[in-house]
DNA sequence: ACGCAAAAAGTTGTATACGATTTCGCTGCC
DNA sequence: GGCAGCGAAATCGTATACAACTTTTTGCGT
């Protein structure tokens, strides 16, 4: 599945060398291999993949339109830090999009879409039971890929590119805000998904997709402790 | 309102001239001054703005991040010219988001938004009554502001960027298959959600949108004709 | 020793330069 | 007359250079 997501903006272009730096810094930024608030400055980057601090810049420019990095006037390019609000926005627009998503995919899906959702869950079981932040890493991307093969089966390319974004986000959200040491998604939750398409019960795998955003959102702490930093973070 | 649209991004930021470029085609675009197909070439585009092409083409492709020009590798940037498929599926992203967005606003609109709404239904009748092309253009801003401003009611500023996306791109849309001289909206249609919406009936609201939507695309002649360049352009 | 000011270092914003690729027109041949 | 091939012009892709701004360090005075 990965390939065909891949394939589908592939095509012609490959436009540039900045393509391809974006796509590694978004990968290790959804893995989380960077953290929030991380700075990413345009030489450093540069340097890393041998480039000029042209492409390096194109690339940091690029994640910034999709939210991933903030760019600030004059100082630099960051890993995103979302405040509260914009986590709550994040997943306001998802219970927003996916049933909806989901609706147009149950009316498209093929049987090889379903046993590739299959094989996809249980890649995602499997890594969930090893150990090591390779797998957690793995996992992490998998549970997401759930939610964009939804957008891919959907057919809307439009649609499929913004849940990559908000999948990217909620990524983002949960390494700063999850409290859970468990994995970000509850792996059983998509398998009723799963069913009740095939039981062709939408209004159900719609009310199992909002149960399954409510239930990621639960696990956030999204107070807003506003960097807590002067006196309170030393009177205890 | 427009202020309000704008402010909201600048704050400290105005990033860069790029920005400026970027904001000055976009509207030309919307406003349909350019056509789909029309070259974007990055010297002429830095010498219409007295900026390097290095601001050029930052621009250049933030637009293409919006879907309004597409870059082709080595050959340059084009005014995007939506297949039917696109225009399909920009439609039914609006299908998909526009009730859940009006769903948010109703939740949180105060008397001040809909005396603003009013007002905005108000200037889009002034310029539907005037002549020339100047008030055509600015109806047809008007027109999708109206669905801008819903997105900015409801709060969710992920959300509202992605609304602006797909207005503008339905302009494009509007613009190439459009066939109806008539304006892009239909004005009444506003009107009655607006009334709906304060008459608290959500259901009708959305309904109404959904019809809205879909009158819209109704006025399209989305047959693909691809090219139609050979014989039977000639052959009548 | 502390605080403030000025300079130095580092980073970003923009312009220019050069190599690579495409496009277009020309010449010459069939 | 038309088409293939070649060369020039235009355009893009990327690197480098310089100016403007920010941050840090240094040094002086109190």
């Amino acid at each position: 599945m990965k390939s065909a997501v891949k394939a589908q903006q592939a095509e012609d272009s490959a436009e540039t060398g900045a393509q391809q730096i974006r796509d590694a810094i978004r990968e290790a930024i959804v893995e989380r291999r960077l953290s929030p608030g991380t700075k990413l400055s345009e030489s450093d980057v540069g340097n890393l993949f041998n480039v000029s601090r042209t492409l390096a810049r194109a690339a940091l420019q690029a994640l910034s339109y999709e939210g991933l990095v903030s760019v600030e006037k004059n100082r630099g390019a960051f890993v995103a830090y979302p405040s509260p609000d914009e986590a709550r926005q994040i997943f306001a627009a998802r219970r927003l999009v996916e049933p909806g998503i989901l609706r147009e995919a149950a009316a498209r899906i093929t049987p090889g879409d379903i046993s590739q959702l299959r094989e996809l869950l249980l890649e995602e079981g499997r890594l969930m039971s090893e150990r090591g932040q390779t797998a957690r890493r793995a996992e992490i991307k998998a549970s997401g890929d759930f939610h964009l093969m939804l957008a891919e089966i959907s057919g809307n390319a439009i649609m499929q590119r913004f849940m990559e974004e908000l999948v990217a986000r909620s990524s983002l959200v949960i390494a700063l805000y999850g409290q859970s040491t468990a994995s970000s998604c509850g792996h059983s939750e998509h398998g009723d998904i799963i069913a009740a398409i095939e039981n062709d019960d939408l209004d159900r795998a719609c009310q199992l997709m909002l149960h399954h955003i409510a239930h990621i959102e639960a696990d956030l702490d999204l107070r807003a402790r506003k960097s807590l930093g002067l006196k309170e973070a030393f009177e205890l």
